[in-house]
DNA sequence: TCTTGTTTGTCACATAGCTGACAAATGACT
DNA sequence: AGTCATTTGTCAGCTATGTGACAAACAAGA
């Protein structure tokens, strides 16, 4: 009979390719955490000496700025690895992860144990890297996106990527479920909440995008583009 | 009597802590490249199957998009790591990366050889996450500040990063090296050339940043910000 | 059902930064 | 020195987006 941390690892593609035994290792290094909604996972100065995996739910990650607004940076879904990536220090300065919802489950390691497990399983050191430079892609394109092109477009492109991901191979009567708000899906996207309710208005008038509260509906995914 | 490539790569910190018999393994696979002036290091829908490091020089990163216009996304330098970091099929487009003197000198690896090395090196393995993930931080933080900052705060703060990094702990009359034309610049801040210019002319005027064709002028650091 | 707080829709207004256009300054080549 | 291409400086509109303000719609709890 394995444990339920057994299940929530295996589950990671991370740690494909691990053993059996090594399994065993990891769970005496892991610890997992259920949060409630709006929980700070770390906060402002905290030195964040972790590596973090979202197991279950979403996790948003920001920093507030001088002004005490809130700046989102970006809203993990399962899988999704954060924390002190780089496994050195880091200046996170004034950075929060916070849980978006109740169900939000994360695992956690130690930067300095993790780093010595990686160094005796090389496969896993490897998968490390690769998640690690996928999240970066998406990252980065995400941004640069968002600085050149105008509202609309941003948004559409928004909402496009994430049908992509959460139903994949769909492309008639997509549902999605929805956990944003109107502001922050502004927030993530670079615009005044004003902003983004006219457009999202626009959108639906054309029946291009329906941004409802619980969900988003797109009738076609070729009209987002 | 070691050669040129042994002091090439051990120079790079991700290879710190490798054997000598490690290093010739590393000779066989790695290659050099000297690139000239705006010479493309991969352009468009090549598959970019390569990990390549910048040994000297500046490399700029960036795509086309659909109107021609070239959008800057990164501009590296000396030791970053670029390419396919992922390890992994990664769909960079209209990506370019182009070497922007005559001096850059890349090293590149075959992504499988380049995880097949990994595999049996875990120290190695370990030093690549740490690389992609130390620049993967930078690439993020500088993004955000972008997004919510006026022109003005995004050159300042661009002017002020380069010194911490080209002059570390000199904080009066700082002269960078410049091979950046406004056009640059402004791509790389998200700007219209005209704004650029406007503003680094008042900074002029306030003697706070001389930005000149060959060199950039700081006469106190703490005056950006 | 009523109450309270949060989220959304919609104004009128101000403005930072983009565009296009052109001339001046610089640098590179002959 | 003279020519040409590139880079920089500067102007006069224009427009997309931000701001502030408020009411309507909704959600959650008592």
């Amino acid at each position: 009979m394995k444990s339920v941390k057994y299940w929530y690892l295996r589950n990671h593609t991370i740690f494909d390719a691990l053993t059996d035994d090594d399994y065993e290792q990891l769970e005496w290094l892991v610890a997992f955490k259920t949060c409630t909604k709006h929980e700070f996972i770390y906060f402002s100065e905290d030195e964040v000496r972790k590596v973090y995996f979202v197991k279950r739910g979403n996790v948003k990650l920001g920093y507030y700025d001088d002004d005490g607004n809130e700046i989102l940076l970006d809203v993990l879904k399962e899988n999704d690895i954060f924390g002190q990536l780089s496994l050195e220090e880091n200046n996170n300065k004034h950075g929060f992860a916070m849980a978006m919802g109740n169900d939000t489950v994360l695992c956690n390691f130690n930067v300095s144990e993790f780093e010595a497990m990686l160094k005796t399983r090389p496969t896993l050191a490897v998968n490390y890297s690769k998640q690690v430079g996928k999240q970066q892609m998406t990252v980065s394109r995400r941004y640069s996106s968002l600085l050149f092109k105008d509202a609309r477009t941003r948004l559409v492109q928004f909402f496009k990527e994430w049908a992509e991901e959460e139903a994949k191979g769909v492309t008639k009567n997509i549902v999605l479920k929805n956990y944003l708000t109107q502001q922050e899906i502004a927030a993530l996207n670079g615009l005044a909440r004003q902003t983004t309710a006219r457009i999202l208005g626009e959108l639906k008038e054309q029946n291009i995008l329906d941004v409802r509260r619980r969900e988003v509906l797109i009738p076609a995914i070729e009209l987002l583009k």
